[in-house]
DNA sequence: CATAAATCTTGAACTGCTTCAAGTAAATCT
DNA sequence: AGATTTACTTGAAGCAGTTCAAGATTTATG
């Protein structure tokens, strides 16, 4: 149940669900658990479910045809993780979505989703908002990305997220922003 | 008269929103003439509209402390464009947003819509899907900026909007796709 | 249509970042 | 704990992309 509590809580910083649309909300929903790098998406299966972090960190990234991964995002408590663009058109992933720490997921299928939507708009303006501030986050870091330089975008983050820059591989972070791990390895050194 | 139908159209695309909310969005909406090199949002300045492009072309862009632009979007007929993260949240623009031709919009200001969404969610609707589209297509922008070339984001652009590669400055086209004016230059010359 | 302003081109020198390869450190498993 | 895999570091060489500067071409304007 604890999951559930903190879901409700990210949503009350934005709509307030009367108490049947709560419950309502609360039966699409499944905890899982998942091990330490356990695929919960994978490439061409379609992304049926959005998952909210309850514990963990997860990432989602995309392999190349050389074998090159690129990191698309990283999620952990209190974040959502999926394949968005196989999640919402219901199309086969082009990402694996990893775990990389031990930890517990809530998941809502798509259709559910759909379907609470239609019948309870609060929820419909929960998702709005929701998406609205990640099309608006995914801008800034587009405008980091075009902009900046190696060790800027690394500054960038670690002060957005130094908890995460302390919690994921660093491969990973390097593929995240976009350089190699080796030059990452060299800009820590001489900061 | 014209540029509200074509933009029902886009709305009919995802949603069939009834005559009362249909009639409700047209109050909302100003169609405004604006002249190439014009700013419709500029940085220090909240952006209170969302602008739906009935005619010309345009660019959203941040300019760098060292006077260097970075091109964040542009958007021709059928397509908004704003400072989405001043829209969303009503906070100071830190985008220019420039006409690159003659053109017309409509414009629907920030409360305007929250108000709309509240009285019919067939309009909440319908910005969700908007946003989690963009936010899809944001995200398939980061892929291609951190794990591609510059010749392969170039080509991959003109694959998918060669309208627009024939259509806007070729500085402004560079600083969208994160290189030089110079190394477009080479890189078109070569192909 | 003539002049100015803006945009695009081209080349040479330079640099931020990658690649490759080999060694070290840290997790993970039995 | 020891063995094995996985992750990180370091240096040297190479290249993709930048910077600077000058000239050519296109577009705007009186």
């Amino acid at each position: 149940m604890s999951g559930y509590y903190s879901l409700l809580q990210n949503i009350e910083r934005y709509v307030a669900p009367g108490a049947e649309a709560r419950e309502a909300f609360f039966s699409i929903l499944r905890e899982v658990v998942v091990k330490k790098r356990q695929f919960i998406v994978q490439p061409g299966f379609v992304c049926i479910h959005q998952s909210y972090v309850v514990q963990g960190s997860f990432r989602a990234f995309f392999l190349s045809d050389q074998g090159v991964e690129h990191t698309l995002q990283f999620a952990v408590e209190d974040w959502f993780i999926s394949d968005f663009n196989s999640y919402i058109n219901q199309t086969p992933a082009s990402l694996f979505v990893e775990a990389l720490e031990n930890g517990r997921i809530l998941q809502m299928a798509h259709d559910d989703v759909e379907a609470l939507c239609s019948r309870y708009p609060v929820f419909e303006r929960y998702f709005r908002i929701v998406a609205q501030k990640s099309f608006a986050f995914a801008q800034r870091r587009i405008l980091s990305n075009i902009g900046k330089s190696a060790e800027q975008r690394y500054l960038e983050f670690y002060e957005l997220y130094p908890d995460i820059v302390g919690r994921v591989p660093q491969y990973a972070l390097a593929s995240y922003l976009g350089m190699t791990p080796e030059f990452l390895s060299k800009i820590r050194k001489r900061l």
